[in-house]
RNA sequence: UCCUCGGUAGCUCAAUGGCAGAGCGCCCGGCUGUUAACCGGAUUGUUGGAGGUUCGAGUCCUCCCCGAGGAGCCA
């Protein structure tokens, strides 16, 4: 295996005549007269390897298996490089090529593809430098969300990811079976018999864990989960997917302006360590994706989040309606932001992040805390350029009769609920908490326009090819 | 799921209803230091699928499949 400081990344740092062997896949190759110059990447870091071979050195016919995409083993000596773009070559004394890629089949051009014709080679995709980068920053993305809430001191739970409670009220669901699909159990009333299937009821894949995660804060105070969640939705769009990854902090003892606040500073520190920890990356992005990530990403660091109220985001789009802006949907107080009045804020009135709160509580879950008012919720929306809705969160309803009132008042079973009320008879607490969405915030990161492509490997309607 | 646009060589794309093409890649040759190397040459086709109109369909019509963007749902 390759031991810590003997990644490429390591190598490059190397000083020159350090005797080193590097392990890599063939990005390109160059030849002159005698000489071969070949760029190779073990995905450490998003500067090639630039190894040398020069005339004689190595067999012609391993030679000739250098291909791109091939896997090599190169022992020999770091040097000076002469040519721009690298401070140290290898040059290679001995070439070992572990696997051969056939150049006649191998789909992976020196040039560029496009995004769609990499995402239908996704086992393949990810030895492109695009690829390479994004799940680059995923990994420190992930890990600095962990230490965020880690030095918080907030307790990683693992909620679960089979439920049978069908009431979070987030959209549709997976249902999950054993039952024999040709042959299902009846009732004498001829339904399908669900005591027969695994557990003994309806069971589906979580759609947020936001539910167990109260429990837990309930008990520990500051949790989060980070894990996947699914949904069933018709979604066919470059924000949407099936199964993707969900951040779920979960506060005692907060409001929402706690919440408000952690979901500020958040952003904020996770963006820092990704702007740290991922500069070559993000400066690739910046380069070839989008070039306004960089700045975006800098602003965001160094300014503050802007807040509006629901009910001022309404007059500030009726004020835009009645300079000659025309919307789509209709504009009034107790509809919901639709997403051109969303892009219209953050991309227009503000410029950079804004948090939207108080939404009328006809428009929000049931278990938002209500507002002094009767009409509004304690509800968050964090809104950013580009993206839209990148955090979705609220004070929750401590109170047992006004939560309960609230079931009933949107026609839900309060039997279904037995056990969230049940939090609210014994030692109930006020708490929040928010959702992100990790790969809405790898769009924003990244620069990258589809949700696709930022997740190993995309499931989405009639797409879990890989 | 709805709306719009698209599907032609390995990739990116062109082709008034009238001989199916280009660039790049791959391959071969050349060049003593390349950086999406360069120069020369060669190869590359079930025009997404099934029907239909027509003397003749990549092009027009119908249905289906796939992709992209927008909308809804949301993270």
């Amino acid at each position: 295996m390759i031991e810590k400081g003997s990644y490429i990344r390591d190598i490059l740092r190397q000083p020159v005549g350090t005797t080193v062997e590097a392990h890599g896949w063939v990005k390109t190759r160059r030849d002159s007269r005698g000489i071969h110059f070949i760029q190779m990447n073990d995905g450490s870091g998003f500067s090639d390897l630039q190894v040398v071979v020069e005339a004689g050195v190595v067999p012609a016919e391993t030679l000739a298996r250098v291909t791109t995409g091939a896997c090599l083993r190169v022992c020999g000596e770091l040097v000076a490089s002469p040519g721009a773009g690298q401070a140290v070559e290898l040059k290679a004394r001995v070439i070992e090529v572990y696997g051969d890629a056939d150049s006649a089949t191998y789909p992976l051009q020196k040039k560029g593809h496009t995004m769609e014709f990499l995402r239908e080679i996704a086992h393949l995709r990810a030895r492109s430098n695009t690829f390479g980068a994004v799940f680059r920053v995923r990994n420190v993305l992930s890990a600095a969300i962990h230490r965020f809430f880690q030095e918080r001191g907030f307790l990683y739970v693992h909620s679960p990811i089979l439920t049978t409670s069908d009431c979070e009220g987030a959209g549709a669901l997976f249902r999950v079976t054993t039952l024999d699909l040709m042959n299902l159990p009846r009732t004498p009333s001829g339904e399908v018999d669900t005591t027969a299937d695994f557990f003994g009821r309806p069971a589906y894949l979580t759609v947020s864990g936001q539910l167990e995660a109260e429990i837990f804060a309930l008990a520990f105070t500051n949790v989060y989960t980070f894990g996947p969640t699914f949904r069933a939705e018709q979604s066919n769009t470059p924000r949407h997917l099936a199964e993707f990854w969900m951040v779920e902090p979960e506060m005692a003892f907060a409001d929402l302006d706690d919440d408000r606040r952690l979901a500020e500073e958040f952003l904020k520190y996770t963006i820092g360590a990704v702007l740290e920890e991922a500069r070559d990356d993000l400066e690739f992005f910046n380069k070839r994706i989008d070039n306004t990530v960089l700045a975006t990403l800098e602003h965001v660091v160094t300014s503050g989040f802007e807040h509006v109220t629901y009910t001022e985001a309404i007059r500030l789009l009726e004020q835009a309606r009645d300079q000659g802006r025309q919307w789509e949907f209709p504009v009034h107080w107790g509809a919901d932001l639709q997403s051109e009045h969303e892009r219209y804020l953050t991309e227009e009135v503000f410029r950079k992040p804004v948090v939207v709160t108080d939404y009328p509580k006809e428009i929000k879950a049931f278990y938002m805390r209500l507002n002094d008012d009767g009409r509004t919720v304690r509800a968050m929306d964090v809104l950013v350029p580009r993206i839209g809705e990148i955090i979705g969160g609220s004070q929750r309803e401590e109170r047992y009769d006004i939560l309960r009132e609230r079931i009933d008042a949107q026609g839900l079973n309060a039997d279904d609920y037995w056990w969230y009320l049940d939090l609210r008879r014994y030692g109930s607490a006020p708490h929040a908490g928010f959702g992100l969405g990790l790969e809405r915030m790898m769009m924003y990161l990244t620069g990258m326009k589809n949700i696709r492509d930022v997740i190993p490997f995309a499931r989405a309607p009639g797409e879990a090819r890989f």
